[in-house]
DNA sequence: TTGCATCTTGACCAGTTGGTCAAATCAATC
DNA sequence: GATTGATTTGACCAACTGGTCAAGATGCAA
């Protein structure tokens, strides 16, 4: 299992915490996420991420032993959550099908957890300096496999010829950006994925461009049956 | 014209600067988009920026009044440079060629300027604190005209319907995902757009993804005048 | 050369912040 | 309810950082 500075990336609580330890720790990484997401490391505050959490700072401290522990704690708090739509990419279902399950699920965290989405985009964009192996490995593993499924489908005649790692990030782009991006977004229409409407319009507009990006029916047309 | 904090978006160089002015002033912009690009606002530090640019702090804050001054002025620096491909999506042209040329401008702009990428991608995702004027006023004026030509090629049938803003948003989405996400691309393929065969490679599937997506043929086939 | 404005810098200051520590409080077990 | 370990906190410290200031260095025009 990767880890990011000695903090397991399983969302798996450790056992062996009181029932106090577990509250506080959970009361910290919600705050820390609000508040890492919001001015990134360096800009975040442990008094701010103690007041947030209902703590004093000193207490915090007591918890986890530095800001860094903190903050690499709540990357991998996030980063299972993160990465699990990617790994229900089914080989024997229909590319179509699955793919835009993928969107969806990757839409659906978008909207609904904006600043995991923003931590980690901020994490990536200043070099990832904690989390880069586990980029290198775990997730390296994980697109190679599921870079082989997309292949498959190409090779079945399935979908269009596409290098299935454009394509994924093409969908990663796409998706996270109405999180990472949401104000320009709202600047710009209004409206975020926080709108059920826009959210469905938008895994609509994203679901279909990208689809038939690949070759595929996208909404699937009842035409050659009827 | 619109500015930031009193700086001129404007790329134009002020005239009443002396020789030494112009060049110092270069010179902490430089490495004020290298230094903010890297580490945030908050992460940045004059000191550094000073050094840099190969000068004592203090000069540097005979030049610039304050940090956010040096950023709102990095900021402005990059913003023409920023904009300017949407502008020349032209009406008149070919749908399929103006896209397509849209997107190669913007990736050509990821590949030699990813630290201004990444610079208003750290911007917008604290919030756009400095900028969000702009994007509500210029940003929104630009691509509400450029939408209605997207717009009037749906009209026309030359493309398929579809929300001109999520076209945008994905054009902008993916052409910037290898910029600010380089770190991560190069952990997965082991390569980036500084790289030219990469460069290549990337437009071509963006393009072509984006382009199908919308009922375009790319490559363009010569089939129906063969 | 001289005089003046521009340019440059080191010393310094005040506010912020991550982290320490000893003491106080609380909870659970006997 | 006494004891013991876990929990909580305020006081405090040292490092860092943005910004000021007075003085010196430099460039330039007459």
């Amino acid at each position: 299992m990767a880890d990011i500075g000695g903090q397991t990336a399983a969302a798996s609580k450790p056992v062996g915490l009181s029932r106090i330890q577990e509250k506080n720790r959970n009361l910290i990484l919600e705050a820390a996420l609000g508040e890492f997401s919001r001015y990134g490391f360096s800009g975040a505050t442990v008094e701010r991420i103690a007041a947030e959490a209902g703590m004093s700072k000193s207490n915090l401290l007591y918890y986890f032993a530095s800001k860094e522990a903190i903050y690499n704690a709540a990357l991998a708090h996030i980063l299972d959550v993160w990465l699990a739509p990617l790994k229900t990419l089914d080989a024997n279902g229909d590319p179509a099908e699955e793919l835009a399950a993928y969107i969806r699920q990757k839409i659906e965290i978008s909207a609904s957890f904006p600043e995991a989405s923003r931590l980690f985009a901020n994490e990536v964009m200043q070099g990832a300096p904690q989390i880069l192996p586990i980029l290198e490995a775990d997730l390296k593993r994980l697109v190679t496999e599921k870079s082989a499924i997309i292949d498959g489908w190409i090779s079945a005649g399935k979908i269009k010829p596409v290098d299935p790692l454009h394509l994924i990030f093409t969908i990663w782009a796409t998706t996270q950006h109405y999180a990472d991006f949401s104000v320009q977004v709202r600047a710009l229409t209004g409206r975020d994925l926080s709108d059920p409407g826009f959210k469905a319009e938008t895994e609509m507009a994203v679901t279909s461009l990208i689809l038939n990006g690949i070759g595929l029916d996208w909404p699937k047309e009842a035409a050659s049956s009827a």
